[in-house]
DNA sequence: TAGTGGTCTAGACCACCGT
DNA sequence: CGGTGGTCTAGACCACTAA
């Protein structure tokens, strides 16, 4: 064992049962995963490269090898990490092919491949939050804002009609130019440039009318039944991070999901 | 090591690289899922019991507790499985508070919980499989289906209209009287009286407009956006057993979905 | 108190990858 | 070949539940 490990303490400390049913044992793996998560968020290893073998974390951490691979299990399960069998384990990035467009459900009718894919920032401007937006990504109302409308096209049909909110003060510096001049998904934009890595979102669907902007912009007759996806993404620690506001038509298409 | 092990020889082909590229290796705790999953389609263990203990499993298939863990720890994953500290290791069934409405996606737009649900059998009739569905439930043209049609209401205001096609042969005896009698979700009924138990499913979702009929039974006017889901549920291996086409009015709920 | 699942360890060996 | 993650074992001890 090593002298200054860290976990000990913490050990006893739920096994002592000091307060009234609060933290009630936490396992050396959970304090692990919660050792590897910070250096993730500090940057200590970034998107896309290969954090220490299992190996040297148990010799840094003072614990065997299982432990820490339990730690990095769930990780992986959770999509921080990526395990790949006799190379390492990398830290997850939104650049590579396969996570590119993780949280776009979308899927076209016939044939299984998104297909050609193309985004068109229609406005990129800064303002005062919104009560709504405010209360959703826990800024105070007023706080300065950063609001994206862009247009995605599937295969050169207009298809989803997009309204990005974000904090001004993380996004500093990002403006139509750069959107645009940027090549792939705009969460590897967000994760090479403004240090924000989206973890996970939770969406609300409902089914709405187009109005007459959306009607002109997706190409379709007004108050033409759409889809409507409010998202909410996070980073680590489940800190909202972004507000997600977009119109799917879907006429040809359709947004898939798996019940487990 | 138990002498009618039925695990050696298989470790060996997967080692020996017999034909080009098919089996690849299958991991001892692949081979105890596997033997535990045929136990829970044939019977041996029902819904709601109790499966023996990681130890006896252990010492049933000749292997170690470690083992037998890692194939229950992923069949719980998937749901087939329930654990539970102290008390031992249950098969999950679609009849407890905790389970029942994992489906249904639906959530109030203002108040986290569901809030009173009500299902009015509205009719429950057998024909013959129209082409779509017969695809979708692996039926040939025309064999018998059982059509189900029915009102879901939240707090006394109708919200679900739902169309559910099962197969005629595997549902013999279900009819609007059976339905209309039985408490509880319609995946407990399925269970407990057709040994059917849904696994898993996926879902399309489409903004459409709402016809004479659904307007008139969910009380909107004529054409009002409403969201299209369709169902389809799987049952062990994969093998699909129900289609269900839902029209969900979205005034004052919602679609929730988590994407990981 | 006995029995269950949950955690942790130490060590062996295997499958896969790059060099 | 050496290093990585992946599998498997055997055994110790802990947390939780029910009787």
């Amino acid at each position: 064992m090593c002298s200054n490990c860290p976990m000990q303490s913490d050990r006893d400390a739920g096994a002592a049962t000091e307060t009234l049913e609060t933290p009630r044992f936490s396992p050396l793996y959970q304090q692990i995963k919660g050792l590897l998560t910070r250096g993730l968020k500090s940057g200590e290893w970034r998107p896309g490269e290969p954090i220490p073998s299992e190996i040297e974390l148990a010799a840094r951490y003072g614990v065997s090898q299982g432990t820490v691979r339990k730690a990095v299990d769930e990780l992986a399960a959770e999509n921080l990490l990526v395990r790949r069998q006799g190379r390492g384990t990398f830290v997850a990035t939104h650049h590579e092919p396969r996570t590119q467009f993780r949280f776009l459900r979308l899927r076209p009718d016939h044939g299984a491949a998104p297909g050609p894919m193309a985004s068109r920032i229609l406005e990129c401007k800064r303002l005062r939050a919104p009560v709504d937006i405010a209360r959703a990504l826990r800024l105070r109302t007023g706080e300065g804002v950063v609001v994206i409308r862009r247009l995605l096209s599937f295969d050169g049909k207009p298809v989803v009609l997009d309204e990005i909110w974000l904090p001004g003060a993380q996004f500093r510096g990002l403006n139509a130019d750069r959107l645009g001049a940027y090549e792939g998904p705009m969460y590897g934009l967000f994760e090479s440039e403004f240090d924000t890595r989206m973890i996970r979102a939770s969406e609300k669907l409902r089914a709405v009318g187009a109005d007459a902007v959306a009607a002109k912009t997706l190409g379709v007759a007004p108050a033409t039944p759409l889809l409507l996806v409010e998202r909410i993404s996070y980073t680590y620690e489940d800190r909202p991070v972004e507000v997600r506001r977009g119109l799917y038509s879907t006429r040809e298409h359709h947004y898939f999901n798996e019940l487990a």
